[in-house]
RNA sequence: GUCCCCAUCGUCUAGCGGUUAGGACACCGCCCUUUCACGGCGGUAACCGGGGUUCAAGUCCCCGUGGGGACGCCA
């Protein structure tokens, strides 16, 4: 049988990275299975869907570059199918309809918290003879009232309920509409899921769909609950601990594979290895490894991860990912230097692509003023003097190559007699603006001879003015 | 409150009865170095507590404790 899964989020905000995390073990256990993977969109409250968030949830898989086999399929389309089970429920006699009010089942709830129960439906309209005439009703499933339910769970192991803990759901709204707990069994079975992989904040509801499955007579998927992701608190992340959308994460310069990565090793690992391919995700990964405790978001971790590959990407895939915030950041990098060269020689210096755009940008267009500390640092009265020296050499040179520049350099210390620390750091202030920089012949070659020159002159200009 | 899940360095984890309890992030040193980084080397740091089982327990069992989750006409 192949194996099919899906991530089945709610379109009520952003894409979570929690939920991103599922998704991915998902995607892995069908792609390493040679299965489908499918999108559903569990849009059955309509009060809080909104056509935003399905936008986001989208544009986040896309962006983070988890491929799904099917869908997105909108539970909101589906609408005669679920009245159609439900019929079926009602008529073998697995549901019935209820009467009770919002506010006796409230009045109830409090009644069983005050006596220190768990709070459910007290069974009330489960055996009703005659049916009230003109009162709405919700309809509820006839929750099995003895035995136990017993999951398989792949990530878990085997968790035991007692039907006594459960109590019969509503599955149909007064207003006629599906609520989850049902839509979700006639969908996971009508799409022939076969591995149900999601958040074991939903291990509660598990029961109530086995149960639901075996009514009507469906073969049951496998589970696989993966704990939740807790923020430095200690509590389940959430908005307050700061990012917690993708495209967020895209925002703040992050490369959606390392994303991808340090979730994937969150919770699971694989000898010592910190870094995987998709490739060797996909192989590697397995469902029943994943630790079944919850464990901390750790964005310094992350960072590392993302410095990995910023590190070791081919260039052309840097840039790919580098271009969006190039534009976000209003940088033209059409007239000046190779695009790929100055990633090469800035990315083992950047953390994040967002960090690396705006490290770069001295090679494409003329600074409008010196860092104030750098200058006041490096700028002394011998500058002057040092600068002219390094722009005679300089431009001296029959052909500027970061090793013809290097020499040049070498030859301009050795002639005033002073160390590479004397010269360096005011050369880097004259052509960069600032302190920061890759070496100073690769800088150099990357500006240009003309730029760097032009630098050059203007930066005597200005030391010499400073200390006139 | 009731039910469910969970428990190794600050964090992510390895460990599957006998280990000097390993790796990674972070942190701290040292080295490299014209800056900032990268890198290299080294260091600090953990088995929640109590009972069992066993020749032997981080590893198995039970009970506490702690944390998380669920208890909606939300998903």
């Amino acid at each position: 049988m192949t194996v099919r899964t899906r991530f089945a989020p709610s379109p009520t905000g952003y894409l979570h990275i929690g939920g991103v995390r599922t998704a991915l073990y998902s995607w892995l256990h069908a792609r390493q299975n040679d299965g489908k993977f499918i999108l559903r969109i569990e849009d059955t409250d309509r009060e809080r869907s909104t056509q935003e968030s399905v936008d986001a949830i989208i544009e986040g898989m896309d962006w983070i570059g988890l491929d799904y086999d099917e869908g997105p399929i909108f539970q909101t389309e589906r609408f005669d199918r679920y009245a159609e089970v439900i019929q079926q429920l009602l008529d073998q006699g697995d549901a019935y309809h209820c009467y009770c009010t919002k506010e006796e089942l409230v009045e109830v709830r409090e009644q069983q918290r005050a006596n220190k129960e768990k709070p459910r439906y007290n069974g009330k309209c489960r055996d009703l003879d005659e049916e009230p005439d003109g009162r709405e009703s919700v309809i509820r499933f006839k929750n099995p009232l003895e035995g136990d339910v017993v999951i398989d769970d792949l990530i878990k192991g085997k968790i035991v309920i007692n039907n006594r803990e459960l109590d019969d759901l509503i599955i149909a709204r007064s207003d006629g509409t599906p609520t989850y707990n049902f839509t979700v069994v006639v969908d996971d079975i009508d799409m022939g899921i076969t591995h149900v992989i999601r958040g074991d904040d939903h291990i509660n509801n598990t029961p109530r769909q086995i149960n639901m499955m075996k009514a009507l007579g469906y073969q049951i998927p496998k589970f696989a609950h993966a704990p939740m992701i807790l923020g430095d608190d200690g509590k389940r992340l959430s908005k307050r601990h700061g990012a917690v959308g993708v495209m967020q994460y895209r925002d703040d310069g992050f490369i959606p594979q390392a994303v991808l990565n340090y979730l994937l090793r969150l919770g699971w690992s694989h000898e010592d290895q910190e870094i995987f391919s998709r490739e060797e995700m996909i192989k590697l990964f397995k469902l029943e490894e994943v630790n079944g405790a919850p464990s901390t978001f750790n964005t310094q971790k992350l960072i590392w991860v993302n410095e990995q590959y910023i590190k070791t990407l081919p260039a052309d895939e840097i840039l790919q990912h580098l271009q969006w915030h190039l534009d976000q950041q209003k940088l033209d990098t059409s007239n000046g230097p190779a695009i790929r060269d100055v990633i090469e020689a800035h990315r083992d210096r950047a953390k994040t692509l967002k960090e690396l755009a705006a490290s770069i940008r001295y090679y494409y267009e003329d600074f409008k003023e010196y860092d104030e500390k750098a200058a006041k640092k490096h700028f002394k009265t011998a500058t002057p003097g040092i600068l002219q020296k390094l722009l005679d050499n300089l431009s001296a040179l029959p052909e500027w190559t970061a090793e013809a520049i290097e020499a040049s350099i070498k030859k301009t210390c050795d002639e005033l007699e002073l160390g590479m620390g004397k010269v360096g750091p005011a050369l880097r202030v004259a052509v960069t603006g600032a302190a920061v920089s890759p070496s100073l012949d690769t800088t150099l070659a990357l500006i240009g001879r003309d730029k760097s020159l032009e630098r050059l002159q203007k930066a005597i200009h200005f030391a010499t003015e400073k200390y006139a």
